[in-house]
DNA sequence: AATAAAATATGATAAAAATCATATTTAGGA
DNA sequence: TCCTAAATATGATTTTTATCATATTTTATT
């Protein structure tokens, strides 16, 4: 459903919301570590994602990565977008072209609803939420 | 979510529910065309399955693949456990180790319920449901 | 201005998944 | 009993995804 690469992105966003601002920036170096991920990796990552405005990041001396206010209200879905694209989250369970509401494929009916929830819940969830949900002990770390 | 191999599995298995029998096995040559799969590819996936008892097969001349009544009893979840393993399919959304019911990471909650719906209904719905939806015009191929 | 420390851009390598190829075994029919 | 047609077993190749490496650009500090 996620690539890999997905989760990551969201690991490293969720651990900006919990650990940066704009006065407090915080480098890949210091990132990898608590989310788990190589270096190279979620710098690549966070290169992208700061090139389409889902986090912030100010190179140079004292630079680093962060998220404003546009940022923290960005959904969890408009980070999967930048790095999955829309195809592989948006494909019918078989992969199927021809399925659609209308003719729907023998697997559409059964599992339409539940995935149209996942996918409404990706959409709606902003950052700033998930981070509240951690900040109050209703979700929990390490990522 | 489902691999590739796990959506082509599911179409084959599907395309031999409506057009085999113990009386009327089907070759692999005539299997990969309808559902547009490569043909050396789903042999290899239907040579597993066979191997699993998720579908039935003779070999030689007059053999070919078919689905015994056991067969048309399996659940869809069967199909994917066989080629992707449990593992794939039961991973929480960000792969974390730590994440449970207990001590639900940032994203759990919101997409346990519609997660587990799918995996109910993969589990519970067979093989005959399945075909029965396409022969009483409910859902709709080509696959 | 020079230096150092950071992100950025680019591309190379490794691992995994998907795809293709072929020799072997088995079963039916002549 | 031989021949042919099928699945089976095995492994090679290609493509995609994941991972690693490094030279370049930018910014703050001295």
């Amino acid at each position: 459903m996620l690539s890999n690469s997905s989760k990551y992105a969201i690991k490293a966003v969720l651990f900006l919301a919990l650990n940066s601002s704009k006065k407090n920036k915080v480098m890949v170096k210091d990132i990898s570590g608590p989310i788990n991920v190589p270096q190279a990796y979620i710098a690549k990552l966070l290169q992208e994602l700061a090139k389409e405005n889902i986090i912030s990041s100010t190179r140079g001396h004292k630079g680093g990565f962060y998220l404003n206010t546009d940022n923290l209200n960005r959904t969890v879905m408009s980070i999967i977008q930048v790095i999955d694209g829309d195809k592989r989250i948006n494909t019918c369970m078989l992969s199927l072209d021809a399925c659609h509401e209308e003719r729907p494929c023998p697997l559409h009916r059964i599992l339409y609803a539940s995935r149209n929830d996942i996918l409404k819940h990706l959409k709606s969830k902003t950052i700033k939420e998930l981070a509240l949900d951690v900040e109050s002990g209703n979700s929990f770390l390490p990522l």
